[in-house]
DNA sequence: CCCTTAGGTGATCAAACGATCAACAAGCGC
DNA sequence: GCGCTTGTTGATCGTTTGATCACCTAAGGG
């Protein structure tokens, strides 16, 4: 049957191997959360438990491996040049941004150890959502009331914006409800929407 | 010091100990999770842990009580009266029902409990949503496009004005980031944006 | 081909877990 | 005040958990 498969290589480069286990890892607590027990996880990464703590000192430790690759590299800094480009429209920019910041994060891995750690309290959830609010949601306030003529929205309203297409992703990774496969048109049309209803809106 | 203090009943009636048990666990799985032990709720509630076993089965079966206690009776049938009722402005109408319902779910026992559930696959939920889409968002974008002239809003659309407003909590009682003390000027504003915004909204 | 290195495993430990049980004692009827 | 009912407890069971250890063996150099 599998006479022609690749022979299971039993001793992995201890990066390749490392690697294995934290994808592993990331895909396991993604699901059942980081109460999940590590002989299970073990199980799915194809190891032996006792072979998770020659890679990593704790659970604990696993854990935060975990947390810093999920959270490492998810904000793109180029995404705030783009919102200041007040030489395109500003509808546009916002419709960007969030098609590109939806695409980053709308993954079953992100979505759900994101909502795992904030449940659990953890710093790095709410030191990552200041971000979030400080480099994305007030520049794209002051380029909206810049292009309202002044009228700038509050951070209140701007999280609104934010809550409503998130949501999307909630509904779909947390809840398991169904949403549609390409989230782009109900993106487009929630920003439509929020710039035709600010006061002053034409 | 306590001289005057009332001595602790040490006997309670059957029902007010299960009450006082309930009220713990709701409290104490809200914060934790489900994941919690029962040896800490049961510090919590103030009794041993052997105690929870004479009026819970089981862990599975106290957890069930919690979610019983938490979803049953929280959707108020009368919501859906008051926004059919055409002799009122639907504006205001949006905004009543979401006050309402804002008031009856943001708290730090349901938003948490729901959340942790939600993570967890419960059925509940999804039949929770389920319930809120047919008989109150569906509703809802009726007499929306009956206000507006026939022009209904999609599902999607309502599903992103609910979550703009549900996140409000979820920032507050998941994430722990600061949010107004009343968050009914935000819903208002909220609201007000969507209604604006809709295309062939004045 | 052998031998050294190091990646990997099975067995096992101590602690924590859900759950059970015999025994205790608070409170009511008489 | 006495005895019975029953709410409550401390001790304990079997299992599961994170973590450790001695041992095994695959793989590359000589």
């Amino acid at each position: 049957m599998d006479g022609n498969a690749l022979p299971v290589r039993r001793r992995l480069d201890p990066e390749e191997r490392r690697e294995q286990i934290l994808n592993a890892a990331v895909a396991w607590f993604a699901e059942v959360g980081f109460a999940g027990t590590t002989r299970d996880l073990a199980r799915r990464a194809g190891v032996t438990q006792a072979l998770l703590y020659k890679y990593f000192a704790s659970k604990a430790d696993l854990t935060e491996a975990v947390f810093e690759r999920v959270y490492l590299g998810r904000l793109d800094p180029q995404w705030l040049y783009d919102i200041r480009d007040r030489g395109k429209p500003i509808q546009g920019r916002l419709t960007r941004f969030y098609r590109q910041y939806t695409g980053a994060i709308f993954t079953y891995e992100w979505m759900r150890i994101f909502m795992w750690a904030g449940l659990a309290g953890d710093a790095l959830n709410r030191r990552y959502l200041g971000h979030v609010a400080d480099r994305l949601l007030a520049p794209l306030a002051e380029e909206i009331g810049a292009a309202h003529g002044g009228q700038q929205p509050a951070m209140e309203d701007m999280w609104n914006l934010h809550g409503g297409i998130v949501y999307i992703g909630i509904r779909r990774f947390i809840y398991h409800l169904p949403t549609p496969d390409d989230p782009a048109a109900a993106i487009e049309a929630a920003i439509a929407r929020f710039l035709g209803g600010l006061p002053g809106a034409a």
